[in-house]
DNA sequence: TTTTGGCACTCTAGACCATAGAGTGCTAAA
DNA sequence: TTTAGCACTCTATGGTCTAGAGTGCCAAAA
């Protein structure tokens, strides 16, 4: 793969992913390699066809990058597309505006990268199992309804229910949750042992039922990655793109943006910096036409959530890797403030 | 309008919603009317049309309702279609497992209503501003950030931070925590008078800072419906009516449903009962080819949130009718009884 | 050896046309 | 009042043709 080459399929790459037609070897010539003939430009294009990097609809179109170009292109050829001094105005006033409420956060970030982007946005919040414990607090709701919140570090909230069988008082409840305040306050969640559970239980003998059903809530699946951390916006963007004109080619799409159940699998589990995963790389029938771009956050190597924005295989890359990178970092940034200002 | 064209309207208005074809004067009388010969059908038709409550979509073709027809049929002609005992068991259990977590409800709602209407969902939840106080509590995350909690008899809850020049230690923060509920507790936002937040304010003055705040967010705009109570699902549902094949016709309405904002906007305010809007009924442009059957819940004559659908005019509107009425009562009665256990 | 101009070839999109089929409206008869 | 019959209208479908874009290949030029 010579220069030539190179600059050639950058070319195509570009130009299709701006016009979203098929390119051929005149419009490279005339936009971007003045220098060159149709002829010579075509010469090369066969070659790059034949190494599988480019693609003909049919015969007599033009060409377009085949999924092996694309990932050259981006693991090569792809300049770095900074973001506007705007954009970067834009996200870090959105930041700032919810500093310390991540639901909201994740909620705002998720509609501004959709917009940036112009595409379809996912983030997924980190939930209470990533940071360290705030604050507990038992509330009565009726006679044998608790609810139990816990409050972490990252500004993370979980709240349920505990039903009861024998009522208690607010006052007992706030003992209960003085008690759990002192043991707990401090530690995360991987600090729960189990003697560190026994004594708490022990101290708490007098409510048993109460602290056999809270304490459970806290070491067990009670604390865990949930549908509520999964927020996605900019789905109408995608029916913008002139490869989802056929409805059918949209539908599966829409099915999977709708389900945070597998948009939490999709997404987590990754470790930090951005992954990027084109058509079939993506293992999922449905994403066949599709990339994902995505970033994992948090702190002290500990990845707490992910950021990403899913569109067609025909995407901005670089455009797309700026803005989900920034907008990582700037929450990484938000979440390491927060654990330092204790 | 005779019966006999209300019988045609009828068999017209139900053969068009199961099919989404425009039904001629033959299949009315093989079909609905065999004691009919099409002709007579096509005479009443003429009329119907005339009259405005049929459409022709071209001059060779069957007919289709009008939005007077379809408004017709619901008013006058639609039959009860009550839920399956399958149906409704689905809807209780998913009920009873969130029992009292209104936000987890509210969107588990969004999502089977979804499912069973084969439309997108809509669920408004009540905010905190509709029930009465159960808890309020500060938690100290930094040294300048205190989050407060407000927790309600509806189990909705709301969190909002507060940024401090001078940090309080949690201790500080109970200690304002115990009077806040002291005073507050068990009454409604409404019951907020400035003479009582006087009172409060004036107790507090050791606080004067962080209680200024407080007070201000609880009194204030901080507590309203808020983006976050808007749950949507089955947004793919709609990309599965013929009626919007044409992506173009879809693209305004998956935006308006994307918008919490618009959301929020478009189906709060209503009285309790069930709401029906056909087409230009709804004043929004957007939804100028769609319908939404919606309901508001709550009780003792208060309306605390909406649960809705929202699909394309041709729509099952018994069956619809007949789902959000069950839902929205199942919702009023588990919130009511919330309210009476207290 | 590389580049380029030229040319024949291929394929699609769009225009145009013809036809089948569904449905209507009207008229006259039952 | 109902119905059979018939002429008429309109759409959807499929076929054919053409213009246009783009290619591959060859032979000449650099």
């Amino acid at each position: 793969m010579n220069t030539r080459k190179k600059e050639i399929l950058q070319a195509v790459t570009e130009d299709y992913v701006s016009t979203a037609e098929p390119v051929g070897s005149r419009t490279i010539s005339r936009k971007y390699l003045t220098e060159l003939s149709p002829a010579t430009i075509r010469n090369e294009m066969a070659d790059l066809e034949y190494e599988g990097y480019l693609e003909q609809p049919h015969t007599s179109a033009g060409r377009v990058p085949s999924e092996k170009g694309y990932r050259f292109y981006v693991d090569t050829l792809m300049r770095d597309k900074p973001l506007t001094q705007e954009e970067m105005g834009k996200v870090l006033q959105e930041y700032s505006k919810r500093r310390g409420e991540i639901q909201a956060l994740s909620r705002a970030a998720a509609k501004i990268l959709a917009e940036l982007a112009n595409c379809a946005a996912v983030v997924i919040s980190p939930g209470v199992q990533c940071g360290s414990i705030k604050h507990i607090q038992m509330a009565a709701i009726s006679n044998d309804d608790i609810m139990m919140i816990v409050i972490t570090s990252t500004g993370a909230l979980e709240h349920r229910l505990i039903r009861l069988r024998n009522s208690l008082s607010q006052n007992d409840l706030d003992v209960v949750s003085a008690i759990l305040n002192r043991h707990l306050r401090g530690l995360s969640f991987a600090d729960l042992t189990r003697q560190l559970i026994r004594a708490v239980k022990a101290e708490l003998s007098a409510y048993s039922e109460l602290a056999s059903q809270a304490l459970e809530i806290l070491t067990s699946s009670g604390i865990c990655p949930s549908e509520e951390s999964v927020h996605t916006d900019g789905i109408a963007n995608f029916l913008e793109q002139p490869e989802f004109k056929q409805i059918e080619r949209a539908r599966p799409v829409l099915r999977l943006l709708e389900s945070q159940s597998h948009l939490l699998n999709l997404m987590s589990g990754y470790r930090t910096g951005i992954t990027v995963r084109i058509g079939s790389e993506n293992t999922l029938e449905e994403l066949r036409d599709c990339s994902i771009i995505s970033a994992s956050y948090g702190h002290a190597g500990k990845v707490m959530g992910t950021i990403g924005v899913v569109g067609p295989t025909r995407m901005d890359y670089s455009k797309a890797i700026s803005l989900v990178r920034f907008m990582a970092e700037g929450i990484s940034e938000l979440l390491e403030r927060a654990s330092f200002e204790r």
